[in-house]
DNA sequence: TAGGGCCTGGACAACGTTGTCAGGGCGGGA
DNA sequence: TCCCGCCCTGACAACGTTGTCCAGGCCCTA
């Protein structure tokens, strides 16, 4: 066989190097880089046969050697729970539309609410070297990320708070948001509330009820025990949660539900009963307006661009010290919340 | 000023390197990589100095350079037209969930319909040297993907076909499901049916129109003309749409909306009326349940999911030809496509 | 016409990692 | 005791690009 064709122009699955297109060119290799990336001093004719080159070898240039030798990657990794969730489309959207403003790519990542899930994600972002990372933890504890502090990875926190570092983080007013929802139901007559939020080790669930408990102690109410559930907001734990909080000799006449996931089940369920319960949803849905659904909205999409701005400051240079913004939320009355008490 | 630390173990904004963790562990660069990498012939002893002084100094292996060494990124490039639309969330965590169980990561983008922005994605997504790629086109010329698929870029197009290039596809069947919308509304005694879609470069919202048109020929219905609208799915122009198709002396009875973003608009501007207009959707969307929305429901995990098996069966060599596979839709009927002609 | 400066182009090293290969130390067998 | 062989370790090149630096040629001016 000898060695017919040692390297071959086109050998399949290999690519063209500047090596290359300046062979076929007929010029040197910084000639080459220098037509990529449009720095002076090249003469119209060489540009033009290096073009002629590029194109008939369909050069490509590799940017893992490029990110090698200058240190930034002009990528960002954004780490949330679900992509599929409607709550983080927007949100990641608003991200990818900043960084492209920044001439930036994306890379995300879901952790479906596992801190092993997150860390792992987050640390083969930083193998990646993303200049920048915006987190919406699962976790609790983030001293994993100060060696990436150090080494000038800007950071962003998003949703919920990071633990034990100091990090800039965007959230939405939980608190405030939970107590203007419940005050508004017992603005309408509602004195037995119930409220079902997600998992009690996640920041927002654990404000949210905090906020319902301040709007109670408020009007001078007093929370039965039943009327609280937190836990994971598959359907199945919700309408046991729900039923149980509906049962019995004092059943709550409204509800107050802690996120998307348990509205859609908590709305699902409230429709099959005859007696009606009133229903404040903190998160707005798609359609809830046509299905009188009272809301509690957060902009999911202005938490993302917030993030990634604030992240991009910070990577042009500000050296402000890490902050903590909160985004408003917005009573959206449409029905369900003014219902009176049954 | 002299020289003081010429090169500090931490100095802000670099990292350390193989090189920084061999000389702390006073052993050599390449017994670093052997346990970075979990390669045998280390002994215990020397491994446990080694992650020691990983350890200390935060050290993350820099993919960038291990890219350039291994050809093989882990990674893939999925661009769709907006994260923010419910249908492709779903899709891209599927995706994620397929690339995760291949060790690999995502990288996303959006091309918010524009093919110069999903050409400059793609392309970017290349030069990351990605090693396989997910598109769902908004352009109809891919050969500026040629030099890529050569060069061994595995790819996989979703949703719609591919132009000018052969490729793996995997579509929903939107000619059928159009199609089987729209005899379900003939079968309950619409004679009169309006349809609005997507723009008509979209083949998703061509097939769509053609499965209509098929329906109503195969009842031996005529189309009026204005009937059927192609547009944007922006609300302004499918609620212009609409109200032409209800003015008139011979206003349609039945709408068929071409897909989500229609069919929002729709169901909002129907709920206004005080004729019952009968509307059959393609694309499900949340609570579409409980507004007795009747849908042709695609399934857009399964879409990303399939995509997503398919190329990383190409990526482990399998050497089978281009195929397009078609996933079939179901009709859901909830009460919107059952109502009588008003 | 000669000298100087500018403009163009190329050689070379470096970025951080991994594959190759060779060397040294140690244990076991003769 | 000596030698062979194996195991562990490290030196070195290479991946594809960009920054630095230098050389050569051209044009302009004196």
């Amino acid at each position: 066989m000898a060695d017919i064709a040692r390297r071959p122009a086109h050998r399949y699955g290999s690519r063209p190097t500047m090596k290359d297109v300046a062979a076929r060119a007929g010029v040197g290799l910084k000639t080459v880089s220098r037509v990529v990336n449009g720095e002076p001093g090249v003469t119209a004719d060489t540009e033009r046969r290096v073009q002629e080159a590029i194109e008939a070898l369909g050069f490509r240039r590799n940017d893992s050697a490029r990110v090698l030798r200058k240190g930034r990657t002009a990528s960002i990794g954004l780490v949330l729970e679900d992509l599929a969730n409607p709550f983080y489309g927007p949100l990641s959207r608003a991200v990818e539309e900043v960084a492209r403003a920044h001439g930036a790519l994306l890379i995300n990542g879901s952790s479906a609410e596992d801190p092993g899930r997150e860390q792992e994600l987050v640390l083969a972002f930083c193998a990646r070297r993303v200049d920048g990372l915006i987190v919406i933890p699962a976790g609790t504890d983030h001293r994993y990320l100060e060696p990436e502090l150090r080494a000038g990875v800007a950071t962003v926190f998003v949703d919920r708070p990071a633990g034990r570092i100091e990090v800039d983080t965007v959230l939405t007013d939980s608190f405030g948001g939970a107590r203007a929802g419940v005050a508004h139901l017992i603005a309408h007559g509602h004195r037995r509330i119930g409220f079902i939020g997600d998992q009690p080790r996640i920041h927002t669930a654990v404000e949210r009820l905090r906020g319902y408990r301040a709007a109670m102690a408020d009007a001078g109410l007093a929370v039965a025990d039943g009327w609280v559930s937190l836990g994971s907001t598959e359907p199945g734990r919700v309408r046991e949660a729900l039923a149980a909080m509906l049962a019995g000799p004092d059943p709550v006449t409204a509800l107050f539900a802690g996120n998307n996931r348990v509205t859609v089940t908590a709305v699902r369920e409230l429709a099959g009963r005859s007696r009606p319960v009133a229903l404040v949803s903190f998160d707005d849905i798609e359609l809830a307006d046509l299905l009188g659904i009272t809301v509690v909205a957060q902009d999911s999409a202005a938490l993302g661009r917030t993030a990634a701005e604030r992240l991009f400051r910070r990577l042009d240079g500000s050296g402000e010290p890490p902050a903590r913004l909160e985004l408003p939320t917005r009573l959206i009355p449409r029905g369900s919340g003014e219902l009176p008490p049954a």
